[in-house]
DNA sequence: ACCATAATGGCACCCGGTGCCGAAAGGAAG
DNA sequence: CTTCCTTTCGGCACCGGGTGCCATTATGGT
């Protein structure tokens, strides 16, 4: 089962079991493959699993659901985010953290731009995904609600702090709409306009300075 | 199947066929009911129609999902948000008019309180609930792009109609999480205070007036 | 060779959701 | 009352995601 030309990721300790006949990322190729090509609702986790010659079985044992293969490491990038937060400047302003955070948080290397931009045109268009996309992004929230909180001297579950991580989310997203519609655009530079227009607000008048 | 002591609604005008065994409306009370006592995913498509007295085909007829049956008239309530932002005078800034359009939707009268509280309960803490919001919430979030896209003189799929849609919706279910933390607790005044952080922008300083 | 350990994957099962189709229920016309 | 048309009902078979169970397989250590 498992193709002696493919080792996972070079097994760098003696271990102890049989080893995995595939990995998460490998796994993820073959879904994304599959998905581009077929759309997400008509591949089967059979078919994503015969793909990668495993069974349908063990699929779920490296994603909870089919839903999560789109997802790749989110939780590592989390935590980058997380400690890009934690360790920027206490002076800096609370929206101008917030926004170089996410903008950093969405930065790629040119090479990963065509799968990330797939990855996120289906989260974003496909019914199911986008569903699931917002328990994902709860994570994510609570990330921003804990440093807004931090900033503003109240708990992280108060109103204020669930506001800015809602809206910040939101500004996210919109950004990333905006960069599916147009191949080649400029996703750091929606993000960070979108984030300021939350640091100045949406009343009138809207401040030009 | 049809008990003579509940006729649905009064059947006002001669029909043509055979009448429906029971309606949306009885529907959503029963599940809501087996909901409360048993949880959400503790009950079974085929326990709503048992206690509704009709078949879990049936079901289907009324409710897309099992998901949908517990959003009531949604439809209807949106139709009347948007009612209420056609209608609002054009000299009212922005956030102004959107801040009173979603207090005035989300207004109850106190019978109607213990039902809404469930329901929202279910929305916002059910994993599977909480996913399929996203779905109803699209359409919402368009009625606010469309009203923010006309007084900005945008199309509505531009950036910031986007963002602000976004952005209110967030900002209303934060109100939600607050207002569901504490029974008794006024859900507008949350709204309220939400939206009005939206239209002022989280930058510094925060203008204290 | 033997044992502990860890991954695999088949199998049976549950549940939400759908297509199909005949049966039931009602009104209208003869 | 019988016939026809219309609409709803609901059983049945099926699909696909997801899970619990458990024997099997691969691997390292003794």
């Amino acid at each position: 089962m498992l193709k002696s030309s493919e080792s996972p990721s070079a097994e760098p300790p003696s271990r102890v079991g049989r080893r995995p006949s595939t990995s998460r990322a490998e796994l993820e190729r073959h879904a994304l493959r599959l998905f581009a090509e077929r759309g997400f609702d008509e591949v089967t986790v059979e078919d994503i699993a015969a793909a990668a010659g495993i069974g349908r079985r063990t699929f779920f044992r490296y994603y909870k659901s089919k839903n999560d293969a789109v997802w790749g490491d989110f939780a590592g990038e989390l935590r980058r985010m997380r400690e890009v937060l934690d360790g920027c400047p206490p002076g800096m302003p609370m929206m101008d953290a917030l926004r170089e955070a996410v903008v950093d948080f969405n930065r790629l290397d040119a090479a990963q731009i065509p799968w990330h931009r797939l990855r996120m045109r289906l989260i974003l268009e496909v019914p199911a995904l986008q569903a699931h996309s917002t328990l994902m992004y709860a994570e994510w929230r609570a990330v921003v609600a804990e440093f807004a909180a931090r900033r503003l001297g109240e708990p992280a579950d108060a109103l204020l702090p669930q506001v800015i991580a809602y809206a910040c989310l939101g500004a996210a997203v919109a950004a990333y709409e905006q960069w599916l519609r147009q191949d080649g655009s400029d996703l750091a530079g929606f993000l960070d306009e979108a984030l300021r227009a939350l640091a100045s607000g949406f009343g009138e008048p809207p401040r030009r300075d």
